[in-house]
DNA sequence: GTCTATAGTTCGATAGAC
DNA sequence: GTCTATCGAACTATAGAC
């Protein structure tokens, strides 16, 4: 019996990984346990239960996509192109596992119930394309801006959605390639 | 006489309902046996598992999909511009409820598994790109008719994620108005 | 209808840090 | 000797299967 110290944000990032990979309802604490190295009755220590700590692993994952990944977008002092660049470079995270998109997959899992968690995927994707309108709003209308960002964002998902299923990362690599201001 | 009132087709019909709504590790037989009517003994009358039954669920869904959609696609007595807005006008069915694909949902929910229905979800997508690739290839080189047909499908899947997530079929619309040829 | 496995969850105990 | 993190056992509900 390990008594290793495994914090809170240990926890978190590890059970991310494992429900990325095999999504929410797929993932239960045997698998998520033996992930972080606990006993399954640990995570009622932390959370209140299955749904409490899918939300804070949402949170903690759209915490992080805010600062590192979308941030780019709002840095005025670059040019757009420059930004969409730098933001297409962030977004390769997605390329380092075939694993997905942490939001697209809890989506399409969950969009039937009334999990309290799927409000952080609706935000995560508000914000998303709310970036990407403001990069491209500097070369096009609002409207038009919107559009595209909202397209951008729909041809990642979709590519997204391909290369986990055939276990190919080109369908990324291409997607990225054509996403231009 | 053994007679079975409710036959395979009906119970295929009406659990494909189910489980296009609430995806497949969702739906308990208990969810499907109710919305067929029958008990749940009953499915393992006609199918082996759980397994079988998703992988023919999958399979009628795919038939119906090859002859009633995307055959339009290879009428080559009509200009290909047609044949797409032919294509457009049935694929209208996936507007009727907010469920989305059936094949979307199962990529994103089962892609980590080596589930024997995965196969045929491959199927659908290349079958599915080839179509749109042969309408294309009337105007563009095989090549480029083939990044395009990749392209409308991931735009069409990723607008259908947001159609499910936001309840809100105007993501649908508008992504199916931006296909021309 | 019943069986078995497993899921999510609760509870009480314990071992060390302060 | 209280506090925090952790574990082991057990409970309850439900799943898939026949």
């Amino acid at each position: 019996m390990p008594l290793v110290k495994t914090s809170k944000e240990e926890i978190l990032q590890k059970t991310a990984q494992v429900i990325l990979r095999q999504g929410y309802r797929n993932s239960s604490f045997a698998d998520l346990s033996k992930a972080c190295g606990i006993r399954s009755a640990h995570f009622f220590y932390y959370f209140r239960d299955k749904e409490d700590l899918m939300t804070q692993v949402l949170e903690l994952t759209y915490q992080y996509f805010k600062q590192k990944v979308l941030s780019v977008a709002y840095r005025d002092d670059l040019p757009a192109a420059e930004r969409l660049e730098l933001l297409k470079r962030k977004l390769n995270v997605l390329n380092k596992t075939e694993s997905g998109c942490m939001f697209g997959n809890a989506a399409l899992e969950n969009s039937h119930l009334d999990n309290s968690f799927l409000s952080v995927v609706r935000v995560f994707f508000t914000e998303f394309i709310a970036a990407l309108t403001h990069i491209y709003s500097q070369k096009y209308d609002e409207t038009q801006a919107h559009i595209m960002a909202t397209q951008t964002m729909q041809q990642l998902e979709g590519a997204i959605m391909m290369m986990k299923l055939f276990k190919d990362r080109s369908y990324l690599t291409a997607a990225m390639a054509r996403i231009t201001i």
